[in-house]
DNA sequence: TTAACACTTTGAGTTAGCTCTAAGTCAAGT
DNA sequence: ACTTGACTTAGAGCTAACTCAAAGTGTTAA
């Protein structure tokens, strides 16, 4: 039967809006509609949104994301081109990641400081 | 003597334009001023900006940091709030490290398929 | 058949975070 | 004295990613 926009909506913590958006940007050409024109997905369209997600909560713009669909649609012209993508993308997500340590560094740093007891006054080192 | 607008921008990768609108927003209420009317940061300045920058960049919204500054302003009445606020956004930062590592998994599954030269074709599962 | 409800579209509005422009000030170098 | 260049402000403009409103259509339940 297939799943509709706001059961996609819910199963992906995103809402009918947003993914009527994404539509609209070109993230979505592939899915079918039912006779009264309404979207209705399929495992395998669950699938691409979900990858839509992943590329999307690891900073790639939307625009990136539709141009990336296009290549699909393309076919296998473009399977290298998709392919270093990935490998770019990727190279960015393990980037975040040391950001991420980093700064987790800096808030266990600072949290030290107040768990003891430490009070740290704003002008403090005024040379 | 302290730093200037463009040097600070320069070491923490921001642009000065960026810095006075941090300043306009009430991140840096604690900046001195030169003779001249030009903003004058001192070395514990840069830890603040430091600090900012940290929480800026694992996603705490600006607003949420003027408060932490005005807070920090207020004295050591504060003190738990600003702790519990640490304690609060580590954890946040600890979900963004997990959801990375999960989105990295399917980034990394895409990239086996693409690197055993396997075509997935758009509409590959229409049940 | 009527009400409720989930869906549809177009297009406007919102928010965060910059980003830039215009017009001007100030200090240093020639 | 004049030019250069970095700084200042106020305020407008921009982009990404939603978010919503209005008006309408189609299906289901009483």
């Amino acid at each position: 039967m297939g799943y509709s926009i706001s059961q996609v909506a819910e199963k992906f913590d995103l809402t009918a809006h947003t993914i009527r958006y994404y539509d609209k940007e070109g993230l979505l050409p592939f899915i079918d509609r039912n006779k009264a024109g309404n979207r209705e997905f399929s495992d395998g369209d669950l699938e691409w949104v979900k990858l839509i997600c992943c590329l999307k909560n690891t900073g790639m713009p939307i625009k990136q994301i539709k141009l990336y669909i296009e290549w699909c649609l393309q076919g296998d012209d473009t399977l290298e081109i998709r392919r270093q993508m990935f490998i770019d993308h990727r190279k960015e997500v393990l980037k975040q990641m040391d950001d991420l340590k980093e700064n987790l560094k800096t808030i266990d740093y600072k949290l030290e400081l107040y768990d003891s007891g430490c009070s740290i006054p704003l002008n403090g080192n005024k040379s």
